[in-house]
RNA sequence: GAUUCCGUAGCUCAGUUGGAUAGAGCAUCUGCCUUCUAAGCAGACGGUCGGGCGUUCGAAUCGCCCCGGAAUCGCCA
């Protein structure tokens, strides 16, 4: 194959690389040399794939050109499209429209790139200088508070936090999935205090509930008490704020937690039980959902941290002490307020612990990133976090990446725990898992699974749903989740993706089991004389995974991935409604439409796991 | 009040170095199952890209000003 020759890289194996920029490209930069004496920049080449109305495959954006060769888009067009005609055997023709030079390759090029992706010993996965692979990146996600049961919020925290790292992964960076627990604080003591004051020593033994259930419904039951102390208590004269003070519950709950510091035996224990309970409950919920992590840390033992760290900023004059002991930074200078680090009594705020794990973190690990995943109410908290390290003068501050995401909405507006509209993880995954199960009985293709393989397909289904609803949105995106109206299973969703893998698995297993194609997969592209439209379309999707894959891992977007697989499952749904694919009359093309099949079901395989969904062989 | 984010079809969402007539799905309507799974395919309908001004050959995309929504501005986490 005609190559330019500082274009010859041995690198050239996909899409983007292999086209653009070592084929058109580097002939677009010779061919304005040679036309108008000037070297083109690599951003000066504009080129994009062509719209599907018109004909071409690479379309090249030639206004900036013109300009530069200070003559009209027309002629420059017109040269370059003669130049390239001639000079890359590639090209097949050109066509101008008003400035956009539409390139149409060869047939030949596209099977010539799709074969040196085939031979890659990792396909799905891909190296790139744009990632740090020498040194770990920590992504930190889910990080429950042990009062309560996950919810939908929690849901796409996991998700987003679990596909991140999975995509992380797939370009060759070594990552470490943490899970703070924040297992202390105000908010456990109020479940405990509302425990032992209306509990009878209720356990999930007891009373049948899951652990994280039962203690959350104890929190719900603290937040009935105190709401009706305040209401007592404004009635009887005091102001709100007051009654807000001195309300009962508060007060012992308060006490609670000053007990438990001191390490009040009682109150440790208890502590321990029902936070042993919802660790119980949470595991489950994960196993479900299929996340997991690599490290587990509790605030318990990390919420001292940071002081060191303070007490450093304040010996430099990084920071400063107040009369009444309390330890603040100075962020006006950066826009920001004053910030403080340390209370009156030496004791220590979420921020100073934040510091002090960011830097234990970093000695352990040498991390080239740390990614929380947090939802954007704290985005606050991250600016001045990641300001108050940079004051400290630690290099790696900028290391720390904030992945915010925004909350998912109820027709009612935000979900809120004390006013029970909150939409619960462990029900909404049933809820999915029954409605898979509804609709696979109805269409019946499965009777003849045995129920251990129904079950485990219904939660294919169901989970796979789920996940691809909330992953193919933009993190960044609020997003609206209805539970009025379930989740749709047709069209744009996960269970759509996964039945095009399923009949590709089907027809695989047909070819499979005929003695003359059953190798087919390994059938070598570059034999293949005539090209199908459809064909043709599917090889250019197949060859977008891996730009794909890099896009979604460098903007830290699952729904990048999302909306290829799905862009993917559309273009081979085309393909095979208009292609039959088993042929025993036409055995070439048979055995090369087989081989675009393996390769359309492991790019579906590999995307969907990244996105933690699995596939079913059967639905 | 200040800061940040968001506003794309009736609904849910794509659309990131600024590029052609702004795309999908759902919903509504029309076709296609005796042929590898119809959870599918093909088509119709549906838009002042919140509004205005500006920069540019060219703006959903960049800048400014409004309107609407959200979050944050705690010695909470």
């Amino acid at each position: 194959m005609h190559r330019l020759p500082e274009a010859c890289s041995p690198a050239a194996d996909y899409f983007c690389r292999m086209m653009f920029e070592s084929l058109i490209r580097p002939a677009v930069q010779a061919a304005f040399h040679e036309l108008y004496g000037k070297h083109l920049g690599d951003d000066a080449v504009v080129l994009q794939s062509t719209r599907k109305e018109f004909s071409g495959d690479l379309t090249l954006v030639v206004f900036g050109l013109a300009k530069l060769a200070g003559t009209s888009p027309d002629a420059v067009g017109k040269a370059i499209a003669e130049h390239l005609a001639i000079r890359v055997p590639e090209v097949k023709a050109c066509n101008l429209v008003k400035g956009f030079l539409n390139i149409e390759l060869h047939d030949s090029a596209w099977m010539e790139a799709l074969f040196t992706w085939m031979q890659e010993s990792e396909p799905y996965r891909t190296s790139s200088a744009a990632f740090d692979t020498s040194h770990p990146v920590l992504v930190e996600y889910s990080s429950p508070n042990t009062n309560k049961p996950l919810h939908l919020g929690h849901i796409r925290n996991n998700l987003l936090g679990f596909s991140v790292a999975e995509l992380l992964k797939a370009v060759h960076t070594p990552v470490t999935k943490v899970n703070l627990i924040n297992d202390r604080g105000i908010h456990i003591c109020k479940s405990m205090l509302a425990w032992l004051k209306q509990g009878n020593g209720e356990t999930p033994e007891s009373s049948g509930m899951k652990g994280d259930h039962l203690v959350g419904k104890y929190y719900v039951e603290f937040d009935r008490m105190y709401k009706a102390e305040i209401s007592q208590l404004t009635a009887e004269g005091k102001s709100e704020e007051e009654a807000k003070r001195d309300a009962p519950s508060m007060v012992e709950a308060r006490e609670l937690l000053l007990k438990w510091e001191a390490g009040d035996q009682p109150t440790v224990e208890l502590w321990k039980k029902m936070n042993a309970w919802v660790y119980t409950g949470f595991e489950s919920t994960y196993a479900r959902l299929g996340v997991d992590f690599d490290t587990f840390y509790y605030e318990s033992e990390t919420y001292l941290l940071g002081k060191s760290i303070v007490q450093d900023g304040l010996d430099r004059g990084v920071f400063y002490r107040k009369e009444d002991g309390s330890v603040w930074v100075d962020l006006t200078d950066e826009g920001l307020d004053h910030k403080l680090l340390l209370r009156g009594d030496g004791t220590s705020v979420y921020i100073t612990q934040d510091l002090g794990t960011a830097k234990q973190r970093y000695d352990e690990t040498g991390f080239s990133k740390l990614i929380y995943v947090v939802g954007n109410e704290q985005d606050y908290h991250f600016k001045v976090l990641k300001l108050i390290l940079k004051k400290l003068g630690f290099s790696w501050w900028d290391s720390l990446v904030h992945l915010s995401y925004n909350m998912v909405d109820l027709p009612s507006g935000k979900m809120k725990s004390r006013e029970g509209t909150v939409v619960d993880a462990d029900e909404l995954m049933q809820e999915m898992v029954d409605e898979a199960a509804r609709i696979t009985r109805e269409l019946g293709k499965i009777d003849d699974f045995s129920s251990d393989e129904a079950r485990e397909l219904y939660e294919t289904i169901g989970l796979g749903a789920l996940k691809y609803f909330i992953l193919k949105v933009d993190p960044e995106k609020r997003m609206l989740f209805n539970p009025e109206e379930s989740i749709d299973f047709n069209g744009h969703t996960g269970p759509f993706i996964q039945y095009t893998y399923a009949r590709i698995r089907s027809v695989l297993r047909k070819a499979a089991s005929m003695e003359q194609f059953a190798d087919a997969k390994h059938t070598d592209p570059r034999s293949q004389k005539s090209v199908h439209e459809k064909e043709r379309e599917l090889v250019m999707a197949l060859l977008r995974y891996r730009e794909s894959l890099e896009e979604a891992a460098g903007r830290f977007s699952p729904a990048v991935m999302a909306n290829y697989a799905y862009e993917l499952a559309k273009v081979f749904n085309s393909f095979y409604h208009e292609c039959p694919i088993v042929d025993q009359a036409q055995p070439d093309t048979t055995r090369f439409r087989v081989m675009l099949c393996t390769l359309t079901a492991g790019n579906l395989l590999a995307s969907l796991s990244l996105l933690g969904i699995r596939v079913p062989e059967r639905m």
